[in-house]
DNA sequence: ACGCGGTGATTGAAAGCTAAAGAAGTGGTC
DNA sequence: GACCACTTCTTTAGCTTTCAATCACCGCGT
């Protein structure tokens, strides 16, 4: 057992410039996405994914839960999200027939049509700030880093490995 | 010279769940820390950040510009970050005997006190959220992509500087 | 000394996010 | 069929971030 008193193990001099690159990277990496799509499709980065996943759902339509796991954010985020796209026009909600709690949320044409016109420079961004400077060494193992670290923070689904509860 | 007619070079299947993988593992590690300081510090992760620089200055003090430009982030929101802080007398602000336009954050005895305390557990929750789970090779590795991400986001050579902070 | 572009920092309004609470609906149990 | 716990989604209020000014000061050139 750990004990609350105990010496905290703090970071290695190593572990540090790891972190902070970490950070730095990540910080930078967000900010410059989201300022490039503010800039050519007046959208922070959150919606534009939003967008791009409801254009590969069946019938472009997704369930507002599911967009939210999908997405990693909050249900609350979500609302206030597909609010403003619904505002601009590029989002309609619309009831769920099979269960009346339920919303989808349906990309439009408009907001299809927007996404066709801001993909190609976003995908650019992201070539250039990321993938053009890495080994294709360097790809794979970021992917497997970061499907690990993902795995480790997902909300465990406690029936799921536990199946005698539930 | 490339245009603007011509196909983008779109992601492929692999860079795809590299790249998403990214996205969650970045948006769940952010969430997570942010909740986590915000429950024991009652502050965002940014504004612990800013107080471990402060922390780690001479005399616990900094201008505001290198301030923002190590935490990558701007001045106006560095300038509301402070004021925050300033509030709950973590901080104080300062002029700058050199500059009359300068303004040096002061991280005072309060604001230490928060930090010692709440450093233990923000650290533990980075280890096990990320150093944890990954081996050696791995963290290796991520430090040597991010350092290259960071590097080729900086608007200028900055950094140069500010050697007590190595 | 004067003007002038550039730098350091702040401000205010609008956009976005979070947490907590609320409204509505579901589904199982007795 | 009435209850009860849970799910789905929204709303409210407060906080944070962004963007575009704004203000004050610096130092350089003339």
């Amino acid at each position: 057992m750990t004990n609350d008193h105990e010496e905290p193990r703090w970071l290695s001099d190593e572990e540090q410039r790891v972190w902070r690159a970490y950070l730095q990277a990540t910080t930078l990496l967000d900010d410059h996405l989201d300022r490039q799509l503010q800039r050519d499709a007046r959208m922070p980065h959150v919606y534009y994914g939003l967008l791009v996943t409801l254009s590969a759902a069946p019938r472009r339509r997704m369930r507002m839960t599911e967009l939210a796991k999908y997405a990693k954010i909050t249900r609350s985020r979500l609302s206030h999200a597909i609010a403003r796209l619904e505002q601009r026009g590029w989002v309609i909600r619309e009831d769920c027939p099979s269960d009346k709690r339920g919303q989808n949320a349906f990309l439009t044409d408009a907001g299809f049509e927007v996404l066709r016109q801001a993909a190609p420079g976003h995908v650019a961004a992201v070539r250039h700030a990321l993938f053009d400077r890495l080994t294709s060494e360097q790809q794979k193992s970021l992917g497997e880093i970061m499907e690990i670290v993902a795995e480790g923070l997902q909300p465990k689904e406690v029936g799921a490995d536990l199946p005698w509860l539930r």
